[in-house]
DNA sequence: AATGAATGAGCATTCATTCAT
DNA sequence: TATGAATGAATGCTCATTCAT
């Protein structure tokens, strides 16, 4: 009996298979880009056989797909939560852009996966830029409306090419970071991009 | 006289082969992506045969390359040119990213493969951020320094920063462009652009 | 419990995969030589699909290689036990002759593959050379110079030139014995040559 | 007129170029193996363009029937001119062995192909067999025969397999020369050959 | 649910040969 | 004769996906 049972646990009870394949696909996509992995790199990273990738998984695209779906509805979760209470629009875009680099600053295989391998199709761009990151800009472009609405930011300009502006600049900030062979931190460079911004688009 | 001529213009004149090739390429791998480009596809689009490809390219991953450098150079050569007479370090900014959504406004394909096919992949980024990216980059981070020292620009901003977030901006700009649906004019997104980042940089 | 075992029985038993494409390969190869045999060839020659091939053989070569393992490994395995209780040198050489022509004699494609296309390349040539062959060839030396101790072979002969040329002689008959389009026992051949070579190294 | 002339004669004369295209293949083969040989190679090797090979030759294959054809024909005329004065069968066959390691004793590179290359296919085996082999195993064959006549040969013996046998020792001479690291004379080899099948065919 | 052996479509690249000059 | 650019058929190998157990 007890050998039975020890046969059993002796595998560690990889409970979250999911979670752990996603994760194994982060990392291997990170270092090999989506392209070059394999679904066998994948299982084995995440410690199951081939076969298993595709039972919680249709394909391999559908990986990639998964891991942004994941971490937009994360990141969009906490950011919902974490504007809540703020009122100010100079104040909520800098919790939004804390927000981005944070995420993407503490997990450098993610931000890969984000910043370089999500790119690399026109195809999934398109849909990325239609589902998530539509919604992402769609944010920001309001809260710079607030801005403006408010009184603190120039009326003149178009808030959504302005969104566009912002991201931009945090993306690059990101991708630069990822490139970089320097080690240093995300996180602050929010603080020249914020004062550049602001001032571009405040009222005098 | 005139068969002597027709016997040179029977065949379709594909004197430049190697240009040829280049071009098909580019309208290939904006289609479908460059992983999902068949080398046959590219020399069938450039009207030769499949070996001849491998005449004037030692592989598919260096047409990738010659692309890029090509249009890196061409870019390069232009800038230099239309830079030179300029002095005033606001009207150079304006010039840079004019001709940068110039550029890549003028050729969708070219723009496809330059905002989307060529991030695909780390391996890329790396060589692309090390060799021209980061040429030009430098070159509008001396311009903001220029500035700086003209005392038109804000001294207390980081130039290296301040350049990524102008550079953001654009990149932006363009990989919108190509994923909208709609279809409207790149180049006068430099207007915005450069209002908010000429207000957000300059002294007041 | 008959269905239990028919379960198992009903796909054609190709059990031992590996062995069928070896199998596979020395038929192909035999039959339109090494270098113009498809991977494809052996493949469905052996029943399997052309990547299952690539589950067991690294490459096309190394199936070619194997062969000569699995023969070679064969061959001295077998020859070590029939030697081992034989004392007199005559009896050991003639038993050593009648195992190299019975083993190429019982399988004509193994001899082909061994006699032809195992010759075909410098690279392969010195491997086999060096690994099997220089082995194959101590044997015989050593059993002339046990001849030659037992005062039965004269002294003054270079083993070793002698040990060549019993084997040049045995490697012949087999190689004439493939490409002859009569049909004989190659078996026989021992005989004659035994005879020639006793009497040359004998002492009167 | 003189300008004309000397246009002509810039480029070297390879006058031969059949003969040179002819030793630059013997080369390119024995280093890469027939089936690893680019006929760009050879053509390069010769000093001709790729294309002038098919003035001379009508593909590649041809190209190593060449290199046999013309070399047995060599063979056959000098020896047909050494042996013509020669009556012992003993001298006759001492000629002959003397020969055959001479002439590949003293070109390495023609060895290879003889020994390695022409070995590497069943079809040029048999054809190699059923041409000039066959009448080069003829004539040691009717040598051996004489000298049973004569009463210095053991008249029970196989001519034919007698003949085979003595072939067969030099062959392996001259392919265990070929591989060997060491560097040694080949001809001296002969000595030892004769001594044993002398003694081996020989009426006491 | 899990496995991993088996599948077979897919593709970059090579190179013998041709042919316009 | 000579050239060498162009051709395009040919193939070893990979890897996403399936499925019997």
């Amino acid at each position: 009996m007890r050998s039975a049972r020890s046969l059993t646990t002796i595998r560690p009870p990889v409970a979250d298979k999911r979670g752990a394949i996603l994760r194994a696909a982060i990392r291997v996509f990170a270092n090999n880009g989506y392209f070059n992995s394999k679904v066998a790199d994948i299982a084995s990273e995440a410690g199951v056989a081939d076969g298993t990738v595709y039972l919680y998984f249709k394909s391999k695209e559908e990986i990639l797909h998964s891991i942004f779906d994941r971490s937009m509805e994360e990141a969009i979760n906490e950011g919902r939560k974490q504007l809540a209470p703020i009122t100010d629009p100079r104040e909520k875009l800098r919790r939004i852009a804390l927000l981005h680099l944070e995420r993407l600053g503490s997990d450098r295989d993610l931000a890969v996966v984000f910043q370089v391998e999500l790119r690399g199709s026109t195809k999934f761009m398109e849909e990325f830029s239609a589902a998530g990151f539509a919604e992402y800009l769609g944010v920001i472009r309001s809260t710079i409306e607030e801005g403006q609405q408010a009184g603190v930011f120039r009326k003149e300009l178009n808030a959504k090419v302005a969104a566009k502006i912002l991201f931009g600049a945090l993306d690059e900030m990101a991708t630069n970071w990822i490139l970089s062979k320097r080690r240093y931190k995300l996180t602050p460079m929010v603080d020249t991009v914020l004062d550049i911004f602001f001032n571009g688009v405040s009222v005098k």
